[in-house]
DNA sequence: CTGAAAGCGCTTACAG
DNA sequence: CTGAAAGCGCTTACAG
């Protein structure tokens, strides 16, 4: 069952050292040497034992992935656009979803996995400024993913939300809509994001000359589908005109949705929507949602390389911060208004 | 930095052999004993190398699950209930996501990841009984997750498909409707799950006294929301007149759904919705989709518990099948008819 | 290019 | 209860 390095050595002929250097692909071997130890290794089906390797090598392979849940569409994308970043560098990850709220987020800090993984990369809701020195004080490799800065402490990759928010209000607006309403949230600590994005919204509706109108800003009492709905709603009872939603994401976003075509609203004619995220099903809704791409997969990436160089550079290395791009996913719910064309499909 | 169990001897004044047994839990310490050497492990901030241990153990304390995707709010809701069972366990899961298609599964079973863990959970959509050798020459301890069945030659558990799909199709019989339509699905070579629906559908049908009536299954051309959308709207082409839907999947009532209400179709008054799955947002879709709960929390600890007995029992070790139960989660989506009360809220 | 040997940190018979 | 020692399978100076 357990074929080692030894045996491959002996079937082969050569030494462990050189079976060794034919596994860790060394340049100066003879092709010769190399094909002989190659051919003992498929004889034999050997397959390096990874505890023993690590052992040694003090790496593990593995990295972290610490979210609040997998359950949620938003941190099921990221965990796959993660997994697969990592495995482009030859990494498998760990997820460990750990619940939502500040008290999760710390334990999760000190949690059973830490010798298992090299690193770990940690996408937090509710730390800010002030948990610096505690996030410096782990003492395992770490990138946070999130909208909060610590100040240049800590790695940190974060979204273009001020950019993201400013583009979709600004598409809205430019393909003739007047009252854009921004649907906002607010979920326990979170306000990072909800900042940004209001922030990008505001920029938007000045930049056109208007008047930023704090009447037009809603708050859901969630992020998710069900807040953007009740939201909606209560929106529609306050009598409210408008002709255009930019959600500050796309579940509030399909939540609102749901609620206007109930009440008989037309989407895109009577109200043009835009989400934030660029969720898988936002292609399938109907209509299909347009929505701010966050690039998830160069999220990832850096996220990954962050963290790889800070498990090679160890705590010396200096501090990265990185915001990565953004794009505009045109697509039905914000297509031309009533007094448009009257064609409901995708702007160009 | 590397803290080890020589220094824990060290400081505690003990053995290595003593701080081993104290950290493994052996029963037989004095106190004393005990409590001085996690006196010196504490104040050392000790923590044992678990690549060390593997090695020596020959165990990983990882467990793999092998999936299609992440993003697909069913598989990423069984991945967080696997998660969950073996963590109860003390184990980690490295889950890989492999894509969908025979190939990318069969890709899967001599997957990079095979030597980190222990054994592999295995959510196979394509494999069916002829690929039994297959998957029994695979050197790793394995469970299946599936509705196909090999012939009892691999661990394997599986959802009460028949019986549950019965009892949703019977609710809504039992509720007054007379023309339950079956919403069913093919995609690629995912066949056994469907067939066994359908079967539990036409004995709801059947046992009712009703004759089975090929005309009222519709097969949408996949398992997902847009599967069930189009589906529907074929369906209201051909004027074909229903009172209630049986749907294959959540997906596919939330799609169908989508289209009866923007068609003007009141849920539950004039169709009766019933999915299959309980997929978290279902209970926030308007309305609240009925559905079967397959009891995922207990198919992934018969899963984790199954792949444990097998780790620890050999090739030796009968095999299990294992069938888990399920319960009917009566929700707004099928409330009663138009002839009945009125009022559209959630039936006992 | 290649070999013999040490050592990564742990667990576990073996001997007291 | 406890100690000294072997060995899990690998990588890597060190010496040729």
């Amino acid at each position: 069952m357990s074929v080692t390095i030894r045996d491959v050595a002996r079937v082969s002929g050569y030494s462990i050292k050189t079976v060794s250097n034919v596994i860790n692909g060394h340049p100066q071997l003879r092709p010769e040497t190399r094909q002989r130890v190659q051919d003992a290794i498929d004889q034999l089906g050997y397959r390096p034992n990874l505890s023993a390797r690590n052992l040694r090598s003090g790496r593990s392979g593995v990295i972290g992935l610490i979210i609040p849940d997998l359950t949620t569409a938003y941190f099921a994308e990221l965990a796959d656009a993660v997994m697969r970043a990592a495995a482009a560098r030859g990494l498998a990850v760990l997820i460990e979803p750990i619940g939502s709220g500040r008290e999760n987020e710390l334990a999760a800090l000190r949690g059973q996995h830490r010798h298992m993984v090299d690193g770990v990369i940690y996408s937090s809701l509710t730390l800010g400024a002030p948990d610096a020195e505690l996030l410096k004080s782990v003492d395992t490799p770490l990138v946070v993913l999130g909208d909060t800065s610590f100040n240049g402490q800590v790695d940190r990759i974060t979204m273009a939300n001020v950019a993201g928010a400013r583009a979709g209000t600004e598409h809205l607006l430019a393909s003739g809509r007047r009252r854009v309403l921004a649907l906002a949230a607010h979920e326990g600590d979170i306000v990072a994001s909800a900042e940004l994005r209001l922030a990008g919204y505001r920029q938007a509706i000045e930049a056109a000359g208007a008047r930023f109108d704090p009447e037009l800003v809603y708050y859901a009492d969630s992020w998710h589908r069900r807040g953007g709905a009740a939201a909606m709603r209560k929106l529609l009872e306050d009598g409210l005109s408008f002709d255009a939603i930019f959600a500050f994401n796309d579940t509030l976003a399909l939540g609102a949705m749901h609620v206007l075509q109930g009440a008989g609203f037309r989407i895109p004619k009577d109200v043009a929507i835009v989400g934030f995220d660029d969720l898988d099903e936002t292609r399938y809704s109907l209509p299909a949602l347009s929505t701010i791409n966050p690039h998830r997969d160069e999220i990832a990436k850096a996220a990954v390389d962050t963290l790889l160089r800070r498990i090679e550079g160890g705590i010396e290395l200096e501090t990265h911060e990185i915001e990565t791009g953004f794009s505009l996913e045109i697509r039905d719910s914000s297509g031309p208004s009533a007094e448009g064309t009257g064609a409901a499909n995708t702007a160009a």
